[in-house]
DNA sequence: CTTGACTCTGTACCTGGGTACGGAGTGTAT
DNA sequence: ATACACTCCGTACCCAGGTACAGAGTCAAG
């Protein structure tokens, strides 16, 4: 059930498709974030699909998540019958994880919001609506 | 117009205080993100918005940004009649940048909602709703 | 006025996440 | 069959963000 060889590409057009370098897809693969791909004569062999790992790799990284997150992330595509309890249960602890990131970043937007409108407008003086002198009280800002 | 004596502490009572190592606060102080703090005989003397200030950068760090991202918010709090056009910038800038994360962290819930709601059932097959095969139109997963 | 806990400066080291390099093998276009 | 781009592996290096000494000075309690 492999898929045929025009349709595998070598390492450099991986890279490029992916927009990485050739060493981070090397890298990627000692980490275990790439399983190790067939060879022919020696040279690595990939497919479209692992173009997307290394995009999805990049996506959650970018957002904050490390290298060990994301595998716990690529981890949980191993489903099957018998993983599924464990894998409901790292879901819901992401999820979890994910939602009190949005709650706080949230808070911080309101908070810079608030700090543009007082700060930021000439009715303002240079005491007041200082950034750390509030954000503490889950980022209430300047005292409404 | 300085605070007593007594309200100061030593670099060891901020670290506790704050939750942090006595290094990392010198090391704050060599990046910039703490301003030098005045000395009674060569000890560093601290005060409690020194505590603030070392949890605030925690904090936004834990958001996944970078020092040199706390420190761009801490100079917004730099606030008077001159800066008022680039912090009102820098700010909305600031605002955009967290608003992408935000629905970027939605997206990847939504795809974690929805997997573990197909896969995590007993109604899948195991090839069903693979994370990776689905992630790249803003997390669209599973098709519907 | 000594002892023990704390602080000083400087430099060296550590982890995470890559990036670059050297020297050798391969694949393909002409 | 030779050139040139690409790949192999291993090791070394890079930056961010700390963390850990070493050797000297200081403060406060007893």
């Amino acid at each position: 059930m492999k898929k045929t060889d025009k349709e595998m590409m070598t390492i450099g057009t991986l890279a490029k498709a992916a927009g990485v370098g050739v060493e981070t897809v090397r890298f990627y693969q000692r980490r275990g974030l790439l399983e190790k791909p067939s060879r022919t004569s020696g040279f690595r062999k990939y497919s479209e699909s692992d173009v997307r790992t290394i995009k999805f790799v990049k996506r959650v990284q970018g957002l904050g998540f490390s290298l060990k997150d994301v595998q716990d992330l690529l981890d949980l595509a191993l489903c099957s019958r018998e993983t599924r309890p464990f894998i409901a249960k790292t879901c819901h602890e992401k999820i979890d994880q994910i939602e009190r990131k949005i709650a706080d970043l949230n808070g911080m937007v309101g908070m810079l919001h608030e700090f543009s409108l007082t700060c930021g407008s000439e009715a303002s003086n240079d005491s007041e609506c200082r950034l750390l002198d509030c954000f503490e009280n889950n980022w209430e800002c300047c005292e409404k």
